[in-house]
DNA sequence: AATCGATTCAACCGCATCCTT
DNA sequence: CAAGGATGCGGTTGAATCGAT
């Protein structure tokens, strides 16, 4: 269809993003909410490409995010879900509320697959090499795509609605929406503290645990964006997979669900782990683990 | 203390998909 | 229905950091 690059190379910056276009870009989608980023630059002054826009934000900036210190919870389900989905990591973060697709693919690629290799190397047996990906991708993605819809199927007839990862979380009436866009201001403060001390090489993401240095405003309105604009802007289309495959959606659950950090993984997880162990199992994915992974029993890995 | 290789991770690129006209 | 535009996704890169020598 020979279309031009989403952004004309002129005059767009590159690299990374500075104190000062994150808090541009924060308080843009503070007011704006997430979502139409092709206007983001222009609206904002920001001499970045839409795409790096969306980018950063989802990936850096976005409320809720759970950076470094993958726990052994999170490896485990992670490697779950790359033996079921294989690289479809948009897919498997959506498992993962706090963790974004990039973290996660970063995050198996330097870790958990050197693990994985080393695991493997080890047991040595079967010819040492498992093969790299026995299904076609459409067919896996077909597979994968049926499993998430007959389990929003069951989501919808049961009596639990939140039940599963796949539910549409409704936004629940306890909700601070404000907290979303004020964590989301913490990253901020973070980032500045970082970048204010000197020396301290790479800024952001040193001082990735505990500052509370409330340096930029925190506006308390938010209108509830997270959730309206997120998925209100590419709503439509089949509602299992969309729900499987839009992190966003994932990501605004996870704030209504755990505002404050560390509430509500732990249980989120057991019903995770219960999902994936024991519905699905016995099914479909059967053939899928076998295939793909042969682990035998992915706990084993740790 | 300096150097070098390994590792990590933020960001970019190109393609795919979805949506609108 | 087709074309064009916007967004999402996965692979890859390269700079920063870390650890060993």
């Amino acid at each position: 269809m020979g279309r031009p690059p989403c952004c004309d190379k002129m005059g767009v910056k590159k690299g990374p993003w500075t104190p000062e276009e994150d808090l541009m870009l924060v308080s843009y989608v503070q007011e704006h909410g997430p979502g139409n980023w092709r206007a983001v630059p222009t609206n904002t002054g920001l001499m970045r490409c839409s795409k790096s826009c969306r980018l950063r934000w989802t990936n850096y900036l976005r409320p809720g995010i759970k950076r470094g210190n993958f726990t052994e919870q999170e490896e485990k389900l992670i490697v779950h879900l790359q033996a079921l989905l294989g690289n479809r990591w948009a897919a498997i973060a959506s498992y993962l509320p706090k963790r974004t697709d990039n973290d996660i693919k970063n995050y198996w690629n330097t870790h958990l697959k050197k693990k994985l290799k080393n695991m493997q190397g080890g047991e040595g047996g079967a010819g040492g090499k498992r093969p790299a990906v026995p299904k076609g991708q459409w067919e896996r993605r077909l597979q994968t795509d049926i499993h998430t819809a007959r389990q929003a199927l069951r989501d919808a007839l049961s009596l639990e609605p939140s039940a599963t990862p796949l539910a549409k979380v409704e936004p629940l009436p306890t909700a601070p929406g404000c907290a979303t866009y004020a964590s989301s201001a913490d990253n901020i403060a973070r980032l500045l503290e970082g970048w204010l001390r000197p020396g301290s090489g790479k800024g952001p993401e040193a001082s990735g645990s505990t500052s509370t240095t409330a340096t930029t405003r925190q506006r308390p309105q938010c209108s509830g964006e997270g959730t309206a604009s997120a998925s209100a802007s590419h709503s439509g289309g089949a509602a299992a997979n969309t729900a499987a495959q839009t992190p966003e959606c994932s990501t605004e659950t996870s704030k209504m669900a755990g505002s404050s950090v560390g509430a509500g993984s732990a249980p989120a997880f057991s019903m995770l782990e219960r999902w994936l162990l024991d519905d699905g199992m016995g099914h479909a994915e059967v053939g899928l683990m076998t295939d793909v992974v042969p682990l035998g029993d992915p706990s084993e890995f740790f």
